[in-house]
DNA sequence: TCGCGCACGGTAAACGATTTCTACGATCGG
DNA sequence: CCGATCGTAGAAATCGTTTACCGTGCGCGA
């Protein structure tokens, strides 16, 4: 009763305030408000807690995580929040996790080495608990020996990493096999009878687009058919790369089919066809990938590969609670399936 | 049941492990670090600066917070994180603040009041400088004294309040008025010879759903058409919600044109009215609410109000910036405007 | 020559929690 | 009847920073 300090704006309510006014010690209140072990006599309880409540006490996590090491929070990094299949992903990933009172703080590299480095070293500073890369991996050299060096700080630390995507980075992970996926798809056209597949690319500084790439490549050898460079072009991951790149294709290659690796690039392309005179599937089959909301809605519903978006983010939750209550825990593996929709037919006879 | 606290593989890195490192006191190395305005010497900067380097020390966040009663971050409450509107706006957002060294915690309630207001709580626990509303209010008495009281408590702390939709609570904000864009958008299907127009609502526990159903009935009124329920129709913000809507105006009402509160509801719409036989636009005229990214790749190509969601999330960041560098400022008043693609031509004669 | 201001650096008190250690009565087994 | 144990509560150390407050030593104007 004798602390007094420059008359701040307003007294913020603190363990102090509370135990003042209950007339108990800070550590009394500290005990039952964190529903500590040691016992607190349940008069004394109850006085706590009317107080707190009378003063609209709320613990200060920063202090908390001062002095547990433990924030509570979890840093993702997306490329992209407004693409959905990022926000899919974050929202499987926060409806599991928030039960355990953990909180997410998101941030959208947009594809950028820097940028992404930069929320690396951001995420740690807040001292999260824990950090999940939801985005692809870039190609860039200089990044990754930074983004090791990062996360092997961040881990010897005791932060836990995880691992959605194709990401080098070590560490827990759910496992979407992009190339397996990409190949079943090749093997859905070429069972269907096609012969003549083009091949839309991500941007190449992107690890999944050369995973997906690549499963494209494996997939056509593998059912003997040789890979046509004139039927593969670049685009981008988005529409309007998507309707560039399919009639780049179909004036220099004639395919029967447009296998676009990823849904929105699958939609530009269906509407660069339509409105160049070529019947969609008829003339030309499109397959995509992810199997976005929206694929079912595109100008032809699209066939595509699914990703479980939603269940990533789930999964991962998942493991990271077991992770972070010290079990031992092993990757979780996903699959894709092919939804059948319109746009996809046999080759013209 | 191991479970201990900081499992320490190795120490954390303090101030004082540089300090240690670089032979000088720690308030001399957070100098340094902060950029204090505090005169250091140059070569003693520079021994600190690579002391640091050295051992990789990012400081802590969290302490640093405690002290100077920043935590150079943001809560944001969205709907639905998953929902591209959301994502759109928490890019705006996060692309415009984050140069100012702040971070986003984001939260989706899922539009359930308890979660809402348990993030509100949780916002509170980490002294987020600020707090951003960008989802609509939920109409529950309960819920809105609680979020009155939890605001109340937090501004007085000194917290900023942020609102970027219709949500009630105090504080700066940027509006988009909804009323007014719905209104335009009935006027501009009235100026097309439209007089039977069907209105696919939002759920009503959503304020901005009634906002834009007020918007419709007053622009009805004000061009002397009458309000007639069986045009009215509830879709829940879904597709699906969207599909079901309009089967039952058209079934119910004879309608010309079709106006659905948001996109996803007027693509529902398009597909439901195709499926059933209906010519779109000829037959029946959709619009829709948002113009969302795909809105030009649907069925048919939609026309449809524009909500500048990005800019809204942009505009916030830059209110934000400047309120917490203490300058005054007025909220922000953001338009909306029609895009006119293919869905809505004049009434069949 | 004196005194003052300035550059520079250290000491220690916060910030708001958790947790270890200590204290002290009451109960209880031997 | 005494020491051990238990239930309960407070004192104080601690987490990693920032920052107010002091001390130096030095240059310089009067």
């Amino acid at each position: 009763m004798s602390n007094r300090r420059t008359p701040s704006a307003r007294e913020r309510v603190s363990l102090r305030a509370v135990a003042e006014l209950a007339d108990v010690s800070v550590a009394t209140v500290s005990r039952v408000m964190s529903h500590s072990s040691h016992p607190v006599a349940e008069e004394t309880r109850k006085r706590v807690l009317e107080a707190a409540e009378r003063l609209g006490f709320q613990p200060n996590q920063l202090a908390r995580a001062l002095v547990t090491a433990r924030s509570q929070t979890v840093g993702v990094i997306v490329h992209d929040i407004s693409d959905p299949y990022f926000g899919e992903l974050v929202k499987g990933l926060e409806d599991e996790i928030r039960a355990d009172g953990y909180r997410l703080f998101v941030a959208s590299s947009d594809r950028n080495p820097e940028r992404e480095l930069e929320y690396l070293r951001a995420f740690d500073a807040y001292q999260v608990d824990a950090l999940v890369f939801a985005a692809s991996a870039l190609e860039d050299a200089d990044y990754r020996r930074e983004v090791e060096t990062l996360v092997g700080r961040f881990e010897s630390r005791g932060g836990i990493t995880l691992v959605l995507s194709d990401h080098f980075a070590a560490g827990h992970r759910v496992q979407f096999d992009n190339r397996a996926a990409t190949a079943a798809m090749v093997d859905y056209l070429v069972d269907r009878g096609h012969r003549r597949i083009g091949f839309i690319l991500g941007p190449p500084d992107l690890t999944v687009s050369n995973h997906r790439h690549e499963g494209f490549r494996r997939a056509l050898e593998r059912r003997k058919l040789s890979y046509d460079p004139a039927l593969v072009a670049e685009g981008s991951f988005s529409i309007e790369g998507g309707k560039r790149a399919a009639m780049q294709i179909v004036s220099a290659g004639e395919p029967t089919a447009i296998f676009a690796s990823n849904d929105l690039m699958a939609i530009g392309a269906i509407r660069a066809l339509l409105d160049n005179g070529y019947r969609v599937p008829e003339d030309v089959s499109v397959a995509g990938f992810d199997d976005m909301l929206l694929a079912e809605y595109a100008p032809v519903p699209l066939t595509t590969v699914r990703v479980p978006t939603y269940d990533i983010g789930r999964e991962g939750a998942i493991l990271l609670r077991r992770i972070l209550a010290g079990e031992d825990v092993e990757d979780v593996r996903l699959v894709g399936e092919i939804v059948e929709r319109r746009s996809v037919v046999a080759p013209p006879a």
